[in-house]
DNA sequence: GACATAAATTATCTTTTGTTAAGCTGCTAA
DNA sequence: TTAGCAGCTTAACAAAAGATAATTTATGTC
């Protein structure tokens, strides 16, 4: 079976030329995490500095709200990094919650131990920059939607894009992540089959 | 006059630790670019990889939908950087057009000169992970903003936060780096200021 | 299977936003 | 000074979204 150091050190090789053999000092400093659904990987208020990469299961991102409401920022996948950015970027703790919403398997790293592996192992850097880009990508892409599209377009988007979370993911947290409630995505998804305009 | 060249002086020293004399071979490939007001510095369909550093003026970052409206995805002001992220990160001629709203001044460097400097200078490679880090900072923090609050709400904190900005800029790019139209924020403004409910 | 619980839908009403078009205001250029 | 224009406001109506509560539909557990 493909793990994620297999996925990784593919990743390794295509960004910067390091041959698998090469990668031990990167692995060696990473851990695998087991979550199980429901299960908090950061809580609200830790001041832990953790990247990693989902090698199985959902990552809901979310954050309360003053009024005690749940706001979703990011559903996150198979294949995808995760990081407490609230830690790592503004360097505060965080204010965001990252929960399983499924069974979850990580490949885990701690971003100050990346750090000091980066000082004596420049060669890994391109590996950081894909991440950073990858991140701010996607970052940009979901913004560019909240200013091009109605919450109707985005879901839609979203159904053809990555069909595969909306259906593992409850409506609701779908809804949090388009910018709207629930009540308004069931509305907008009995417009879409009704009128049959698809 | 303090000029841009100092402000990243700096910004290297406190980073990496860089002397400002060490920092020739990275200053001389930059250029200094003018743009008059309605400029265009980035055009649909372009594929220069720019990177650029605000010292005067507002530019104002734009996709033309469809439909053919314009949205406004981001306005950035003096001592902000700014990229062409669609050649950049995505590798596609530029969907977004980068527009000067005022006279602007840049301080400006090809991304492709920029990397070939790194691979000879690896010293500066922490400038490009805090212009990642900055620009994936403020695209999440405004994501935040699109699931959290509503359109009042974010006018509300712009004006708190970057009331300069607000002031500068015609508020039909307001509206839409809000996600609204021009009357709608005219009627937020009027409810606003009515009901003075600060 | 029956029950308890959570999620999604539906209904009702209020609020906000979108759309379109008509004024108003301030600026610029002839 | 005036004519033209762009930006902002206002108005009127339609469409969509928010709030709240009731109902229906899963989901999971014993």
């Amino acid at each position: 079976m493909r793990t994620s150091i297999d996925t990784l050190q593919e990743l390794l090789f295509d960004l910067a030329g390091i041959m698998p053999a090469d990668t031990g000092p990167l692995f060696a400093m990473t851990t695998v995490v087991s979550l199980e659904t429901n299960e908090a990987y950061i809580r609200e208020g830790e001041n832990s500095r953790r990247l990693a990469f989902i090698e199985q299961g959902i990552i809901r991102v979310y954050i309360i709200k003053e009024n005690g409401d749940e706001a979703t920022l990011l559903l996150r996948g198979e294949g995808k990094f995760i990081a407490s950015h609230d830690t790592i970027i503004n360097r505060q703790p965080s204010r965001f919650i990252y929960r399983a919403l499924e069974p979850v398997k990580l490949l885990q790293i701690d971003y100050d131990v990346l750090e000091e592996i980066l000082k004596t192992h420049p060669e890994y850097e391109p590996l950081r920059n894909f991440f950073l880009m990858k991140m701010l990508a996607e970052s940009l892409k979901m913004l560019e939607s909240f200013v091009t599209q109605s919450p109707e377009e985005r879901y839609r988007e979203l159904l053809t894009e990555r069909f595969d979370l909306v259906n593992r993911v409850p409506d609701k947290y779908i809804a949090s992540m388009l910018g709207i409630t629930p009540v308004s995505l069931s509305r907008i998804r009995k417009r879409m089959y009704t009128k049959g305009k698809q």
